[in-house]
DNA sequence: CGCTTCTTTGACGAGCCTCAAACTGAGTGG
DNA sequence: CCACTCAGTTTGAGGCTCGTCAAAGAAGCG
């Protein structure tokens, strides 16, 4: 059995979507529909496959099931991974040029945005318009957490600090509880996303789990002890209180 | 003599300001006046005094003359700098919630930017208004850079591709020319932006003397190579040319 | 099964950090 | 004008973290 990470019994495609919404600001009836009417858009996406390229702008879509990531490529081959973007995440939304690209990192669904986009450049949307420019500013901040791992942490707190944020952001996804959730990356992109090698990675899993702080198999993680994770790399979860009330 | 760094003869103290919303959009020359009109509200700062406070609300302001920075302190005293602002950049725009601190490197001297900002707001300067939408943009991209440098690049590159930004930005502003700008920082200070320890940072920039690529003395950098210098590290520029053509 | 991808382990080396101390230069006060 | 101080730079020694190379398990998949 599935349990509770992913499909939900009576969960639907696009709930995600809503609760991430929702989280962020108080959305109407009318919102809603127009967030469902385009959730009969759907695409599917190869991992790897490259839904976004860096400079160009592409339409704007929401995430309903799978992993994506941000990410650039360095002409050697080095990739740094931005952010992730999970079920619930939209991209591609505002009209700027897209500053990094985007490539899913599983088998990927995503929904059409572009009602949604349309009504919020009228005005006709104003909550979901706050929605997202909440979700912008927490994706701000999500960068400068990053930013902090990359350059201030060890190995150690890298892995603690983004196992955390994770953590959360499902949650409010409707994905996993405080504990449990989905984990569906192979240790070569949490490498990419951590600025660590893969080997090291493994090492530092090896670690945490030695130390009884988490559990990691086949594609669910669990945080056997989320206070002490927390402590060990100063974990406070504020850039993603950037919305609404918890 | 100060010879072209810095005070130039002539140079009004505003004039960075100018010339960097001038790179961004065609600027009005009623919209001139308006940032004009900020010029006699100035403030100075020590170095290391805090102008943001996260997570507050700054009033908007230029940078004049001197260098500041967005950082972020771990508990234990571990510094990650984002971002530097030199002469021209502004901050506190918009009406968000500041995501990071912004902490004075030097002796700095900053003016009111509370006139654009509620003139860009009524929507009665535009230009100004693409020009910090614009400068926005701009500063995701470099913090996308900034990530990229921190996690997948050797310090020797780190130093480099800084430089290279350093360059440029102050180019722009009209400080420093192609090869020369000066850069009034210390080795701790680029340590916590580049993500190194301070020992480290100065074996690298040996490094770079002794390869000559750079020279380095009294608070005036000069690329030796600079086409040199971005072959190391690959630099093209790319964050830098968001605004009008260079 | 047999392939491929991913994980895990070992051995080794390099990059970077820490500690410590000497050196330099710019004030500052006698 | 010369100590004296203090911040910043430079250098050395040593060690830990993390990366690379290599190869052996595991696990998914046709």
């Amino acid at each position: 059995m599935m349990s509770r990470l992913g499909a939900h019994l009576g969960m639907r495609p696009i709930d995600p979507v809503l609760r991430r919404l929702r989280s962020l600001a108080s959305i109407s009836e009318g919102e809603v529909d127009l967030v469902r009417a385009g959730a009969d858009r759907r695409e599917r996406h190869a991992p790897g496959e490259q839904l976004v390229l860096e400079g160009g702008d592409g339409r704007p879509r929401f995430v309903i099931s799978g992993w994506a990531c941000r990410q650039r490529l360095l002409p050697d081959g080095r990739r740094q991974i931005f952010s992730l973007l999970l079920p619930g995440d939209g991209f591609s939304f505002g009209s700027r040029p897209a500053l990094s690209a985007v490539v899913a990192l599983t088998a990927l669904e995503t929904m059409d945005g572009g009602l949604v986009n349309e009504a919020v450049r009228r005005g006709a949307a104003p909550n979901i318009a706050g929605a997202l420019s909440a979700a912008e500013v927490m994706e701000d901040a999500l960068l400068l957490d990053q930013a902090v791992r990359l350059g201030r942490m060890t190995a150690f707190e890298r892995v603690s600090h983004f196992l955390l944020e994770l953590q959360r952001r499902l949650e409010i996804a409707g994905l996993g509880d405080q504990q449990r959730f989905p984990l569906p990356l192979t240790q070569e992109i949490l490498a990419d996303a951590l600025g660590l090698s893969i080997v090291h990675v493994n090492r530092t899993l090896q670690q945490l789990r030695r130390s009884g702080l988490i559990e990691l198999r086949s594609g669910v993680a669990i945080l056997l002890q989320p206070e002490a994770l927390a402590k060990v790399c100063d974990y406070n979860g504020a850039s993603l209180r950037s919305g609404k009330a918890a």
